[in-house]
DNA sequence: CCGAGGATTATCT
DNA sequence: GATAATCCTCGGA
């Protein structure tokens, strides 16, 4: 094995049973990596991410009893959370905080970095910057599917994980309020639980493009 | 460039 | 029966 290769580190089991709005600051900047069942290796820096706690959160899935769409909340930290949604679209979440408390992050965005002739592939007829920004396009363009859903991240077994990589300083990170939620009512409507860097070209339109 | 509206279906009430 | 943690197309400026 020649030195200059990378060794596989995802975040451990630790890392997610963090407090999810810690969570959430803290991938930014890391690694999402997926493994096809061909062998080759997609990866992304991830730009966007939202926090999602259960509870008290009424823009949460996780604010329910466990149903089964929601169950892998309920689960134990570092694990997939995929769910379908608007008759389309795949959503990637981890799962955060100690087991049986049902809160994620979910990753809205990522800049490309390993793999860009498999995402390309998989999103003919689109430029670059519409590969991975955006929650249901990263999915597409990374090749994940719904049968991933639980899929542990804190190994590289499944083909799908986050590695630590860089760190972006707070002057680069900018909140602001949860995307899509239309019906929450207010005070979680507004709440700044939504991380991105400032002035990535990756982030999400969702929300406006103040950077 | 930008905003509005439609697509499409698993899950929940 | 209604909703949805979205994306894409289209029409107007």
């Amino acid at each position: 094995m020649a030195t200059s290769d990378r060794v596989p580190t995802p975040l451990p089991p630790s890392f997610y049973a963090q407090p999810t709005l810690t969570v959430a600051r803290r991938l930014l900047g890391a690694r999402l990596v997926r493994v096809l069942p061909g062998g080759a290796r997609l990866s992304g820096r991830i730009v966007e991410t939202e926090a999602y706690t259960g509870l008290d959160d009424l823009a949460s899935h996780g604010r329910r009893k466990p149903t089964k769409r929601n169950a892998p909340m309920y689960g134990p930290p570092g694990r997939a959370y995929i769910y379908f949604t608007y008759g389309n679209y795949w959503m990637l979440n981890i799962v955060t905080e100690p087991e049986g408390d049902p809160a994620a992050v979910l990753i809205r965005a990522v800049e490309p970095l390993e793999g860009l002739d498999e995402m390309a592939a998989r999103r003919p007829d689109r430029p670059p910057l519409e590969w991975t920004s955006g929650p249901a396009k990263l999915v597409l363009a990374f090749g994940i599917t719904g049968d991933m859903n639980t899929t542990d991240m804190t190994t590289t077994g499944g083909g799908l994980w986050i590695e630590p990589d860089e760190s972006v300083p707070d002057d680069r990170v900018r909140t602001g309020p949860r995307v899509g939620l239309n019906t929450t009512p207010e005070p979680w409507l507004s709440l700044p639980w939504r991380f991105w860097v400032a002035g990535n070209h990756y982030v999400s339109k969702g929300s406006g493009r103040k950077q």
